[in-house]
DNA sequence: TACCGTAACATTGTCGACAAAATATGCCGG
DNA sequence: CCGGCATATTTTGTCGACAATGTTACGGTA
């Protein structure tokens, strides 16, 4: 091997990681019927590797494709909204508790650095919307990668979050308290950090039931329209 | 629309459910290196739709593929399979209490019988292993989709079953116990048919929790080498 | 005018060939 | 005899063209 330079990116990944994005932020709206060549014309590339994205997106649930009628960006009803994070709620109550088994003492003090420069952003009030949402994704991705569990981080961060995400863009506000939802992470990493499996997984499975609850009532309310 | 007859097939999904079935039998081992023209004549079609194909697999995990230097059929470890029950746990628990409040009538009805013909099987004890595995299948489908959560049942049915299935054939004998484990079912299906969902959730619970630890005392003994 | 059947269109599915990268082979030097 | 380098080969990634299918528009008929 002359030089052991792996080419690891394809135009087909590059492809994916631009439709993904497209879909999360909103360019391509939930229920839009997309054309290939459109496609190919946005993000410049040809069809074949094209596809091979679409393919991985329809597998991943974030597309739905009728054969030779075309794809179309999927619409997830509010109903199934809530549905998703009943699903968050046993999952990330799972990682939590495995994360309490195995992350490291590094990955908890970073993690307890995370939610004070989380929190200071919050004091300062500056893009709070924005920031909660990021600070929120960051939160639960440590403690997905932290259980040391592949499938389960794999499922969460590749399937749950990217349709959570693709709502929460759209929402702008992520749980309309962000005070009280780090009260809530910090409970949880408190507990991490005690190494208290159980109650990790109490905790964050409640807090996810909270924002499950919230976003009920906004639906309720009719301030969220799906 | 002159004659309203979808193609609902392609020879992408063909290769699709081709190469899952030869992943899922054994056909195709874990850690195989293959080569896309060696299944191209092998499935007898072209590289395009197989192209296709193989991102499907590679996003559900099944495949891995690197760059330029070809795919492989995953290697799950021992630790990773057990990895799978923790979470199938928590999510075939959800799904049974799900169950308990959503299915019908008629839906609990077909699967006591479903109960009733298993129990037959493996009184007439023809074909124990295969039939059991199978039957155990046909159970926990029927479960993922009775609880009406399509996303649920959409990662269950099309992520964790394949991946289990895949070790399930390699080892003819799935939990070795069929009775108890009939018994089980039994009782899930009753707190189902109760619409008891909390109890549904603790039996399911206990009965793959119960699986994973045969599954990992058998790795201890060494008879199961992954 | 409304409806149905047909034909043209546009879009998707499929195929074969070319280009790029990684692996395998052979050669040279130590 | 072994290790490292350059070349050759194989395999993957990409592209453009053809075929099959769904969709749309049009005209005829009741």
């Amino acid at each position: 091997m002359p030089g052991t330079t792996f080419q690891t990116y394809t135009r087909a990944d590059e492809a994916f990681d631009c439709l993904q994005t497209a879909i999360v932020k909103g360019d391509l709206a939930p229920g839009d019927k997309i054309g290939e060549l459109d496609l190919c014309a946005r993000f410049e590339l040809t069809r074949g590797p094209l596809r091979e994205a679409l393919g991985r997106l329809e597998s991943r649930g974030l597309l739905v494709r009728r054969p030779h009628a075309g794809v179309t960006v999927v619409a997830v009803s509010a109903s199934e909204l809530v549905e998703l994070y009943r699903i968050r709620e046993v999952m990330e109550g799972l990682a939590a508790r495995q994360a309490a088994e195995r992350m490291t003492d590094q990955e908890i003090a970073d993690l307890q650095a995370t939610l004070d420069a989380h929190e200071a952003m919050i004091d300062e009030s500056c893009g709070q919307a924005y920031y909660q949402a990021e600070g929120d994704y960051d939160f639960h991705h440590r403690i997905a990668t932290g259980s040391r569990n592949t499938k389960l981080a794999q499922m969460l961060l590749g399937d749950l979050y990217y349709m959570v995400r693709m709502y929460r863009y759209r929402l702008s506000t992520s749980t309309g308290r962000p005070q009280r939802a780090l009260g809530e992470h910090r409970g949880i990493v408190e507990a991490i950090a005690q190494r208290d499996g159980e109650l990790a997984e109490f905790l964050m499975k409640r807090h996810i039931n909270a924002a499950r609850k919230n976003i009920e009532r906004k639906i309720q309310e009719g301030v969220l329209i799906i």
